[in-house]
DNA sequence: ACATGTTTGTCACCTAGGAGACAATAAACA
DNA sequence: TGTTTATTGTCTCCTAGGTGACAAACATGT
C-alpha cells in the first residue's frame, strides 16, 4: 500500500517489478564524471532513424552501445519467423555485451523504436575500461544480474499467467520505467503515461501473443477504464484497476 | 552436419546452444588455482540432503554460492502455485548474486536437486574479491552475458514452439552440459545420457507445460526411437531424431 | 513383507487463444 | 488532396494443450 508520502508521479513498484527497474538502470549516470568521460572518450556517435537496424543476428560486429537517447528495442527471429522482442534500451542502459565474451555472431536484432542516438564503444576498449574500473564493473554486474532476474521472471509470467495479466504487467512496467520521460500529449493528473511507441503487434511480440488477442484485450482494458489511448501511446487511467488483473 | 573428426562422445552443440553452456562455464575453474584459494578461503561448506532447500523466495540472506558437488535447482513459484523452473547449477557455477546488489530478500527458491555440496560466500567478500580481481569480475559478467542470452532464447522458444520441440531442445542441452559426468546406468555406444534426475513434473516446471502432456510427449519420443529411458533419467539414442523435432 | 507415498500412464472433456480473412481507420507520402 | 501503406477492430473456426480423475507401477521407510 502506497504511503501519502510517495510523491503523484512516482509510480509504486510490486515486489515482482523492483528487478525490471534495476535492470533498466542507467549505467552510464551511475559513473562519475571522470569515469564517463574516460569510457566515452574513444566512443563513435551513431544516429538511427526509427526502425532502422543497429544491428542483425548474423552480424560480426563486437561493439558495445550505450543509448544517449532514444530506445532501442531487441528482437529474436525464431526460424518460423516469429519475433520475440527481448528488451528495449533507454537512454543510459548498456548493451550489446553477450557477444563479446564469445567472439560469435550477434543473436539478436537491435531496433531503434524512434530516432535514437547510441554511444558505440569497441569491444577491447570498453574490456579495457571494466578492467581498470573495478566499480564500473561490479555496477554491470549488478545490472546483468537484475537482468537474469527480470527475464526469469517474464518467463515464470509467459508459463503462468494469461493473456489479459500479462499486458496489465507490461503496462505497469512501461509505465515504470518511462516516468522520467514528459508525455509529449500531456497526462492528465493521476494519469500514468507509457511513453514508448507499442503497437499491437509489438506487446504481441513483447508477451508472446497474437495480435489480434493483445487488441481485444486492450479494448477490454478500455472499458473497464483501466488505459486510454493517446495517439500511438497508452496511458494507464486507473493503476488499480491494471493490479487488480494481477492476483 | 557433424564431421567424422568429432569424437562420438563429443555432443555437438546449435549455434542456439552455444549461449547456453557458455551460461553454465565453470566459474571456479575458470580462476587461477591462487584466486580460487582467495576466493574460498573465507568460505563455508555447505552439504545438502536431496530436496533440501538451500534457500527459499523471502530469505533475507544475502551469500554467494558455488557448487562443489551435486546439483542446484532454482526456481520460481507464481502466486497461483505454478512452479517455473528457471536455472540448474552444476559443478562450478556461480549462483545468488542476483540478490547481493539490490538488499532484497530471495526471490526464488534453491534446491538440492540431489545430494550436493556448496560453498558459501558472504557478500562482502565476494563484493571484495570481485574487486581486487578484474579478471575474474569479467569472467562473471561473461557468464551473466551468456545467462541473459539463454533465458531470452528460452524465452522466444516458450513463445513460438510447441511442447515436442520445447522438450526435444531442452533433453540436447542438458545431455550437452551433463556430457562430461559419467551416466551410473552406462551408456551404450552412442548414446547420450541427459545426467540429471528430472521428474516429469520437473520437465513439465521447465518447459513450461503440463505433467500429463510432458508423458505423453515423452512416450512419443521414445516410440521415435528418439529416447529412452535408464531407470531416472532418459538416454537420448538417436540425437538426429531429436534434432528432427528442432526445425 | 507390508504399508504409504511418489511418480508415471491414460482417459475424457473443455477452453484460451492462435490463424485466417476482411473491413474500417489512421498515417505517410507524393 | 488523393493514393498507398500501416495499423486496428471484428468475425469465425479450430486445435494444442490444460485440467481433473484414476489406475498402474515404483520407491521408501519400518
Amino acid at each position: 500500500m502506497p504511503t501519502s508520502a510517495d510523491s503523484l508521479d512516482a509510480v509504486e513498484l510490486f515486489d515482482s517489478d523492483v528487478a525490471w527497474s534495476e535492470a533498466h538502470a542507467n549505467f552510464l549516470s551511475s559513473l562519475s564524471p571522470e569515469e564517463s568521460r574516460d569510457l566515452l572518450a574513444y566512443s563513435r556517435q551513431l544516429e538511427l532513424k526509427p526502425r532502422e537496424h543497429l544491428f542483425r543476428a548474423g552480424d560480426r560486429s563486437h561493439d558495445v552501445y550505450i543509448v544517449a537517447e532514444g530506445c532501442i528495442r531487441l528482437s529474436q527471429v525464431a526460424p518460423t519467423g516469429k519475433e520475440t522482442i527481448l528488451w528495449f534500451n533507454f537512454p543510459g542502459e548498456l548493451f550489446g555485451i553477450a557477444e563479446i565474451w564469445s567472439r560469435s555472431q550477434r543473436q539478436v536484432y537491435a531496433v531503434a523504436n524512434e530516432a535514437t542516438r547510441v554511444h558505440s564503444l569497441r569491444r577491447q576498449d570498453f574490456i579495457q575500461f571494466l578492467g581498470a574500473h573495478p566499480e564500473a564493473a561490479l555496477t554491470a554486474i549488478g545490472i546483468l544480474s537484475a537482468r537474469v532476474r527480470a527475464l526469469g521472471q517474464t518467463l515464470g509470467g509467459l508459463a503462468s499467467e494469461n493473456v489479459e495479466t500479462r499486458i496489465a504487467r507490461l503496462l505497469m512496467r512501461f509505465a515504470a520505467v518511462s516516468a522520467q520521460t514528459r508525455c509529449p500529449a500531456g497526462a492528465d493528473k493521476g494519469e500514468l503515461c507509457v511513453n514508448v511507441r507499442l503497437r499491437h503487434q509489438d506487446i504481441a511480440n513483447l508477451i508472446g501473443a497474437s495480435r489480434q488477442t493483445v487488441t481485444t484485450t486492450l479494448l477490454r482494458l478500455r472499458e473497464l477504464g483501466a488505459v486510454r489511448m493517446e495517439g500511438h501511446h497508452i496511458h494507464i487511467v486507473q493503476a488499480e484497476r491494471l493490479r487488480d488483473c494481477l492476483d
